[in-house]
RNA sequence: GCGGGUGUAGCUCAGUGGUAGAGCAUCACGUUGCCAACGUGAUGGUCGUGGGUUCGAGUCCCAUCACCCGCUCCA
């Protein structure tokens, strides 16, 4: 069972470091995160896993790092200054929200009140300026020296098509592919790393024939969109997503951007808040390529419903040999999130689980105490159905006792605990999690007996595929005070240290050794014990399935480099 | 931005106006022959921040910041 919580991922993240609150000692700066050192290996993994599938391994595409900062003009004509700032009001009163160039007075035109806060812009982009501006927001000077810091690494693809396409020799139809910071000044970042104002993404913008040129054959914008959008799926499913918590679902009209003909989104099952996206793969046809373009037909502008271009001093097309023509390619983007990517990793690949018997007595003292617990919440239920007249699921909010919620959660834990002991962790889940569980008192007194059980019990493993893991190997002595076992760790260690990330522990007991790797998702474990000094093996120890076998060390490298898929 | 909640040691939390606490974690020493062992000791907190009330504030009041939940928003 994944995490069941981002909550869940958020201690652990902190925990174990992977990730820290940004600017911590001063309080905090909203939604902005610091990646530590295994944050920062396992974002390394993600973006270079990415990297191969979609530069090496094919022959249609090139990389690209374009600036962060960017002209203005990028994106005025981009579409993104003008739908991206809207000064807005909010009605205090009924908190109505209105775009303050549309009042005609100070007056809600919803509920007539007056109580309106004063116009706030919405710019979704972080602005700055180049040079020493002392000019005022919105005069001609202060606009001349005006940048943004890129909402999107899209454009700077765009802007270097025909860099790329006249350097490298490419013919349409190719790619480029782009892994770099992006800034948005969301209204409302939140969930972790899910949505935060500085995120990363990995954008692919890869170039084709327009519809009217794709002779008997060639692949259609519609084929070519399909094939990204199963290609970047099969990628997810690759590095460990289960299927059933990936999806693909295609935007519907309402939801595409200007610029799209068509969108489908991969969505993840996060925990807390459901299907979240974490890679859009859109057909933005020749929208992009126009708008930055200093000659296009007017017909196409029509069709795109453009302004033409006269700041620019470039028109991004093409000529093609074979067809003998010139034109302006479409364009199929996936684009994905390295930070959703990073939280969704990590919710598939955490897991608790039991790896120790309970003790029978004390199972035993929870069965008997089960029912009991059971009786009083059906009790309570009773009595909650008696008084539901009474305001109590009023407005003020949900009711102290809901009986269908406590009915739901008597069966439950009825089930539950006929299947026990293997159900211990359900249990501990259900008492902490269910609605229906609230606010019993039974339940309160019952809950850490059982918790305590099953933190003794269980284990915290992150499932990590091996090419995300940001530990591969970890190496313990068996014994920290044998000088020749602790001299033949050490030199394990230096001798794998060069291709893999590995860590050397000797700070405690070689079981909570094996936990804390299992916790950050380290693939192996090497142990050298008394049978090393003897024969040249050493103990291999695996993280999901716990087997050990034992290996010689001279084969360890070969065999690490197979089974973490780095040779 | 609105409503509700939370904020005390690295983590989980206790502490209802009178000397800042526990468990876990971390570190050192000893012990330890394979899945969260044990002993001894140590480190670590201006109680989110700022102001106020009070003889005295972690505790009461005001403001502010951050996070969580729900709205709103999300080309």
């Amino acid at each position: 069972m994944p995490a069941r919580s981002i909550e869940q991922i958020r201690n652990l993240c902190k925990r174990r470091g992977f990730i820290f609150p940004g600017s911590a000692a001063y309080g905090g700066l909203g939604s902005f995160w610091d990646y530590g050192p295994l944050g920062v290996e396992m974002l390394h993994h993600i973006k270079r896993a990415w990297w191969r599938s979609t530069v090496y391994e094919r022959n249609d595409m090139e990389g690209l790092d374009g600036a962060i900062i960017t002209s203005r003009k990028v994106w005025q004509h981009s579409g993104h200054e003008a739908t991206f700032s809207d000064p807005l009001v909010d009605c205090k009163k009924c908190r109505a929200r209105h775009r303050a160039d549309h009042l005609t007075s100070n007056v809600c035109p919803k509920c007539g009140s007056a109580d309106l806060t004063p116009p706030r812009s919405f710019n979704l982009m972080f602005q700055s300026h180049v040079g020493p501006v002392t000019a005022e927001a919105g005069t001609a000077e202060e606009l001349a020296s005006r940048v943004y810091l890129r909402p999107e690494t899209a454009q700077t693809i765009f802007m270097n098509f025909k860099h790329v396409q006249t350097s490298l020799r490419r013919k349409v139809p190719f790619g480029v592919a782009q892994i770099g910071k992006a800034f948005r000044n969301e209204i409302t970042p939140g969930n972790f790393i899910f949505r935060t104002r500085e995120f990363e993404q990995m954008e692919i913008e890869f170039f084709i024939k327009p519809p009217q040129f794709v002779k008997e054959g060639e692949k259609t914008d519609e084929q070519w969109h399909e094939e990204w959008i199963s290609q970047r799926y099969n990628w997810w499913l690759g590095l460990g997503v289960d299927a059933s918590r990936l999806r693909k679902r295609a935007q519907d009209k309402a939801e595409l951007a200007h610029y799209a003909k068509a969108t489908t989104d991969l969505e993840y099952l996060f925990p807390d808040f459901g299907w979240g996206e974490v890679e859009g793969v859109a057909n933005r046809t020749d929208f992009d390529l126009s708008a930055h373009s200093r000659d296009v037909p007017d017909a196409d502008l029509a069709r795109l419903k453009l302004e033409k271009n006269a700041d620019s001093t470039e028109t991004f097309d093409y000529f093609d040999p074979e067809a003998k023509a010139r034109y302006i390619p479409w364009v199929i983007e996936p684009s994905a999130g390295v930070t959703r990517a990073m939280l969704a990793f990590l919710c598939e690949a955490y897991h608790e689980e039991l790896v120790k018997e309970p003790e029978a007595a004390e199972i035993e003292a929870i069965k008997t105490e089960i029912p009991a617990v059971i009786k009083n919440a059906q009790k309570k239920a009773k009595e909650a159905r008696k008084d539901k007249p009474e305001p109590a699921a009023s407005a003020a909010g949900p009711a102290k006792f809901d009986p269908e919620a406590i009915e739901a959660f008597c069966t439950a834990l009825d089930e539950m605990a006929a299947r026990l002991p293997a159900s211990l962790l359900e249990i501990d889940n259900l008492l902490e999690e269910h609605p229906g569980a609230a606010n019993l008192e039974p339940v309160k007194k019952l809950k850490p007996k059982v918790n305590k059980m099953a933190e003794d019990c269980v284990r915290v493993v992150l499932r990590l595929h091996p090419t995300l893991a940001p530990v591969k190997v970890a190496i313990f002595p068996l014994k920290k005070n044998a000088p020749e076992i602790v001299d033949i760790a050490h030199r394990v260690t230096k001798q794998l240290s060069p291709f893999m990330r590995v860590q050397y522990d000797d700070s405690a007991g070689i079981g909570r050794l094996y936990r804390r790797q299992d916790e950050i998702g380290t693939p192996f474990c090497i142990t050298v014990d008394f049978e090393t000094l003897e024969n040249n093996t050493v103990t291999l120890r695996e993280r999901d399935t716990m087997q050990q076998t034992r290996v010689k060390i001279d084969e360890l490298k070969h065999l690490l480099m197979q089974r973490l898929h780095l040779a």
